[in-house]
RNA sequence: GCACCGGUGGCGAAGUGGCUAACGCGCUGGUCUGCAAAACCAGUACUCGCGGGUUCGAUUCCCGCCCGGUGCUCCA
């Protein structure tokens, strides 16, 4: 099963391919590390960990290369407003960072590049474009990207340079360079501000170089993939591409992928607009992490996202559902043997699952047929009428939807822990909803203690008593579930 | 202004030139249950923004319009 992906480069869905036939090699652009990060970010994350986790699945091998750029203006700015080097600024945020993908279920590159890691290299990419003509230096020493020297530019986001001319605003600052459009490859720095001593200068690098530098460092001149939020294909990836092949001239990447941005509540997720969210604002707010990876990826990555609360509401409702089916199908004794309708039903649900993941990633599609088994499969339970050779069937097409959207293993009451546990640390603890301290309130022990006292009253016919007990639990956020396998709870 | 994307049931969201317009959430009724929960069954868009056109036939293709969003500047 081979994917096709829309490819922003083409202008058209290509299926992706190992250049190489053995190994996918991909580099994504990551975080800069100047704040938490909110889910506009992880939605750019989650799609290409959709990607590469689908790939996985198909059988390919992935080489996934994402870069942290932990030098930038605004990294500078905040680290000097709380009168630290960025060398003591940055590592909370990046530690944060993955933080909250482990919490997201982001599965972690294959490599990790830091800017402040590879100047050299970037020095070393900026003399190569020196030589060639395609970079110059300004009187206060800073380099720049001459872009006359690159008359492809403009090829990834079907830009009209002459439209970009003319709309341009020019930045006061960069008076002197030779065109407005040309681009900082190293910032000359004053003194007392974050710089390095190379041969090129005392500065700081620009920021697109870094992923020209690391991507042919850790990926080597030409790759498979490169992807990166829809903000990120101008200038940025336009940036990367004209500074790596005017040394290589050769294509940076065969294929290009680009996640559209999500709105907020219809908007623009903006600070000022006030919708703007942390991954753990939401936790804070009692949403659970498997809710907010559902709902920020069913969506297709291609398309405008809509994010709200009611969306991770039906997210989390789903979410129980599934796992609720899991659990079902775990756990009841069937008679042995298959059933040819199951057998069947699931074989079909598989093949609709990667078909619609193989069509440009839809994920909105691929749930569908899994949704579609479950009912088949209860409807079967329910009649008496599934076996025990049925259970693998159906757990292998649930493993299979896993692998990739991650949200029926359940690991959300210990993220919650982990969320609490960092409010009181961060002295946040007022923004933590009622519901979910209510919710966390009871140890599992305690829980399962009230079960068995409630199970005991119902033996007796106490049903006032275990009715009681029930609602008790009810409000503190635990549903029970009578079964012929006794009683399940959960955390709502 | 230029460019791009979208407008499908109460909400989210697939999809196709012609089979009953997926799936999820919600809601209503029913079955099951001591009662619930879970699950299942039934109902919930005679219709896919509006107006033209192409076609034997369009939600799906073309044109125009309206509405929403995004990019053109740091930004995932």
């Amino acid at each position: 099963m081979t994917l096709r992906l829309f490819n922003t480069l083409s202008g058209q869905m290509d299926e992706l391919v190992p250049a190489d036939g053995a190994e996918l090699r991909m580099y994504a652009c990551g975080p800069t590390v100047y704040d938490y990060g909110h889910i506009g970010n992880f939605r750019t994350f989650l799609e290409i960990d959709v990607l590469r986790r689908f790939l996985k699945l198909t059988g390919m091998r992935v080489r996934h290369v994402m870069n942290i750029t932990d030098v930038d203006d605004k990294i500078i700015r905040n680290a000097a407003a709380a009168g630290i080097p960025i060398g003591e600024y940055t590592p909370r945020y990046i530690e944060a960072f993955f933080e909250d993908l482990d919490a997201l279920r982001v599965e972690r590159p294959e490599a990790i590049a830091r800017a402040t890691e590879h100047i050299g290299k970037m020095v070393e990419l900026i003399q190569r474009l020196a030589a060639n003509g395609a970079a110059y230096q300004v009187e206060d020493g800073s380099w720049y990207f001459r872009l006359a020297a690159f008359p492809e530019y403009g090829k990834l986001s079907k830009k009209d340079l002459a439209g970009i001319e003319d709309g341009a605003r020019v930045d006061l600052d960069e008076y002197d360079k030779d065109s407005a459009r040309d681009f900082a490859l190293w910032k000359s720095t004053k003194p007392g501000e974050t710089s390095w001593e190379t041969p090129i200068g005392r500065g700081r690098p620009g920021w697109h170089i870094e992923c020209s530098a690391m991507s042919m460092e850790y990926l080597g001149e030409s790759f498979d993939l490169h992807a990166g939020g829809e903000d990120l294909m101008f200038p940025h990836h336009e940036n990367e591409i004209a500074q790596s092949e005017s040394v290589t001239h050769k294509p940076l990447a065969r294929h290009w992928m680009h996640v559209r941005f999500l709105l907020v509540d219809g908007r623009k997720m903006s600070k000022s607009e006030g919708n703007f969210y942390t991954l753990r604002d939401l936790l804070l707010k009692g949403y659970k992490a498997s809710a907010i990876r559902l709902a920020l990826i069913s969506v297709p990555y291609r398309h405008q996202l809509n994010f709200t609360f009611e969306g991770l509401t039906e997210a989390t409702n789903a979410i129980d559902r599934l796992r609720t089916f899991h659990q079902r199908l775990s756990t009841t004794n069937f008679e042995a043997g298959e059933s040819e309708p199951i057998q069947v039903a699931a074989h079909a649900a598989r093949a609709a699952f990667f078909s619609a993941m193989a069509n440009d990633l839809n994920t909105a599609d691929a749930r569908a047929p899994i949704f579609d088994l479950l009912r088949t499969a209860n409807t079967a339970m329910d009649r008496g009428q599934f076996r025990a050779g049925d259970r693998d069937a159906v757990l292998q097409v649930l493993a299979d939807f896993d692998a990739v959207f991650d949200v029926v293993r359940d690991g959300d009451d210990e993220l919650t822990r982990r969320a609490l546990a960092w409010a009181e640390q961060a002295g946040r603890q007022a923004e933590v909803a009622p519901e979910l301290l209510a919710r966390m309130a009871l140890s599992d022990e305690e829980i399962e203690k009230l079960v068995a006292e409630r199970t005991q009253a119902k033996k007796q016919r106490n049903f006032g008593r275990a009715d009681q007990i029930r609602k008790e639990l009810l409000d503190k956020g635990v549903v029970l579930e009578d079964s012929k396998e006794g009683v399940r709870w959960k955390r709502k």
